[in-house]
DNA sequence: CTAGTTGCAAAGAGTTTGCATGGCG
DNA sequence: CGCCATGCAAACTCTTTGCAACTAG
């Protein structure tokens, strides 16, 4: 059940780290890693991405307009506690905290029966100085 | 150039406002519409949602959860917004209409500056069903 | 040694395209 | 009748899965 420290584990944390205000495509991904030198299967790739996402390290969007998943970093530990507005037209990452959306989490268990995972919301939209331009 | 007024095109429009009130995936529009005896072809069903995207009429949006485009009609004032609340144990993405939703956005606007696109949120957590078992 | 991990290739799911037939104007 | 639209099936793209070989602990 625990995780091993493979090299492909390591190369990937790596990426997204150096790449932390940027999202990119699976494909994109493999790209640059290949580049780099250090391919990995696309199997494995999306293993992995897969995990990151679960473990909230990085985060998934998709576009309206596109049909393919953009993974982008998130933090680690701490990101635990703040929300994530993403920024459609920039591309920019915002971490929040805000007590409101906390309560959000009892609302939709009280209401909708439903077990909310805060940490994983990615609240979508347009931020203050792309709303501007 | 100009369009001409077939039986099929009656039925997707008349499908958009008969259900202007939800979004469907394209595979769940071609189900209902089968249900109503009203079939109508896979390409024929993707090339009209295109052309009622590109026409405005209809707007397209992806789950980040999600892997499938959703369309919904996007004419009036009456349309409400909806949410996607997405077990991470069943899979099933549940589709939800709530006003204490709704005041998040305006909440969000007024004290983060940021225009929240409300129907591309993703709720990520365990259904009542998956919490039971 | 054991259990988790990798990578290839094949399978799947959703969407798009080619082309002959059919329908609107 | 001309042009656009339809529908079937094949092609495509992105993603997931099966499985045997491999590797960290």
């Amino acid at each position: 059940m625990s995780e091993y420290n493979t090299k492909q584990r390591e190369v990937l944390l790596r990426f997204f780290n150096d790449n932390m205000h940027h999202h990119f495509t699976a494909a994109e991904i493999e790209l640059e890693l290949a580049k780099r030198g250090e391919k990995l299967g696309k199997a494995t790739l999306y293993r992995r991405l897969e995990r990151l996402v679960d473990e909230g390290v990085v985060r998934r969007f998709v576009a309206d307009d596109a049909r393919v998943s953009c993974y982008q970093y998130a933090g680690g530990d701490e990101c635990k506690n703040h929300y994530h507005l993403k920024c459609l037209k920039c591309g920019e990452l915002l971490h929040v905290e805000c007590d409101y959306l906390d309560e959000m989490g009892s609302h939709v268990l009280e209401h909708h029966g439903f077990v909310v995972d805060i940490q994983k919301i990615t609240i979508c939209g347009v931020c203050e100085r792309c709303a501007k331009a």
